[in-house]
DNA sequence: TGTACATCAGTGAACGCGCGTTCACTGATGTAC
DNA sequence: TGTACATCAGTGAACGCGCGTTCACTGATGTAC
C-alpha cells in the first residue's frame, strides 16, 4: 500500500481509478459518485474537493484514456519502423489491444456519453491519437501511385471505423453478435484485405 | 388523429413510440417510464398493464428496430438482383441508411444497454438481419476462386464492422470524430476498396 | 332490446430508494517567526 | 526547536429530486341471457 501523504494523499487519482473499475464492472451507466467515493474510502462530499461534479470525474477518466491510447498508438507506430506497412498495421492492432487492456478507459471514452462539446480537452486528446493514425496512413499512401491514391484521412478513417466496429460488435457483449472468429483475427484479416484493395499488399500474398 | 378504440386504443404501441422519440432526443439513458407515459397522455402506472417494467419497454422498442432493420436488409438484398455484387453493396448501405432513418430504433438496439441474455427474442431478431448479410456474402464469395476464398461469415463480419464503425464514429456525435467525409461516401469507398482486395472488383475500375 | 354482471385498461396517490450536491464543521498538515 | 496561526482536505448530516414500481380503486367496455 502506497503511503498516504497529506490526508488521503492522492484522492483525485484514487477516485478516477475507482470510477474506471466501476465503469468496467457495471457498464458506463453503472457509475455513481457515492460508490466511487466509497471505494476510495471517503465521503461522497470529498469528491467535490477535486471535481466539479460527476461529469467532470468521468471526463477526467476519459481524458486519461485518450492519453494512454495516444501513447500506445505512438509506440505502435514506432516512427514508421520497420516499414510503413508494418507500422500502419501495428496502429490498427493497437486499437483493439487498447480496448482489451483498458476496458474501463475505453468505455469512459466511447460509451459513457461524455460530450466533447462540454469538454474540449477530450477533443484535443483524441486528436493526438487520430493524428498518429493519419500520419501512418500518409506515409503508407506514398507507396500508391499518385493518380489513384485516396486521401490519407479517408483511408485512416476506414481503418478507424473497421477497428471500432470489430471492437464494439465482436470484442464486447453487443446484441446479436457473438464473435464467429477471434476479434484479433477478424481485424487482422479485414485490414489485410483492405490494404490489398489499395494495392499495398501483393494479391494472394 | 387515429380513433381511440377501447380506452386508449393502442397504448402499447403509443408507449413504444414515445420511448423511441425520447431515446432519439435525449440519448439512450434519457428515457424514463414517467416521461414516456406522459407523452402518451397516461399515468405512469398504466405502463405496467403492458410491460413488465422499464427494461421490457426498451426491449420491445429494440425488437421492433431489429424487425425493421431485417426487412430493410431483405429489401436491399433483393434476392441477389441485379448482381451478387450490387446486392451485397446494397445491404452494406442499408446499415447506414437504417441508422439515419430510425435513430431511435438504432440507439435502442445498439446503445441502450439492453442485454440479449435477458431478452432472447432480441438475439433471434438480430440473427435474421445478420443471416441476410451472410447470405449475400455467401453468394458473392462464389465468384472468388475456391482456394483463396475466405469464409463468408468472415467477410460479412468485416462489412458489418466497417458499417457499424462508420455509423458510430462519423454519423453520430461520437467523441473526437468529426466526419472528414460524408459517412455515406466513407462507407461506399471503404467497401469498394475492401471488395477490390477480395478480387471482386477490377483493380482501378 | 334491456338488464345484470364480468372484465380489465387506466387512475391517483403513495412508497422507498439512491442519486448528486450543499453546507457548516473539524482537524491534520504546512508555514512564519 | 517550539509556538501560533493559516490553510484546506475530508466529514457528517441533510437537502430536494425524480425515479421505477405498488396498490386498491373506478369506470368504460364487452358479454350472457
Amino acid at each position: 500500500m502506497p503511503k498516504r501523504g497529506y490526508h488521503h494523499g492522492n484522492l483525485k487519482q484514487a477516485l478516477v481509478d475507482a470510477a474506471l473499475s466501476l465503469i468496467e464492472q457495471k457498464g458506463p451507466t453503472g457509475f455513481t459518485v457515492a460508490e466511487a467515493a466509497k471505494r476510495a474510502d471517503v465521503t461522497p462530499a470529498a469528491v467535490y474537493r477535486h471535481f466539479e461534479g460527476r461529469e467532470a470525474l468521468i471526463a477526467e477518466a476519459a481524458l486519461q484514456g485518450h492519453r494512454i491510447f495516444a501513447d500506445l498508438m505512438h509506440h505502435a507506430y514506432a516512427d514508421g519502423q520497420p516499414t510503413a506497412l508494418a507500422a500502419f498495421e501495428s496502429t490498427g492492432r493497437a486499437y483493439l489491444a487498447f480496448a482489451r487492456k483498458f476496458p474501463g478507459h475505453y468505455m469512459a471514452m466511447f460509451e459513457s456519453g461524455v460530450s466533447v462539446q462540454a469538454h474540449p480537452e477530450l477533443g484535443f486528446a483524441a486528436d493526438r491519437s487520430r493524428a498518429i493514425l493519419e500520419q501512418a496512413a500518409e506515409a503508407l499512401s506514398q507507396h500508391i501511385p499518385e493518380d489513384r491514391r485516396p486521401p490519407a484521412t479517408m483511408f485512416s478513417s476506414h481503418i478507424w471505423a473497421m477497428s471500432h466496429g470489430v471492437v464494439e460488435l465482436f470484442a464486447r457483449g453487443a446484441p446479436g453478435a457473438q464473435a464467429p472468429f477471434p476479434p484479433e483475427d477478424l481485424l487482422e484479416t479485414g485490414i489485410g484485405i483492405y490494404l490489398r484493395g489499395l494495392g499495398l499488399i501483393e494479391p494472394d500474398h
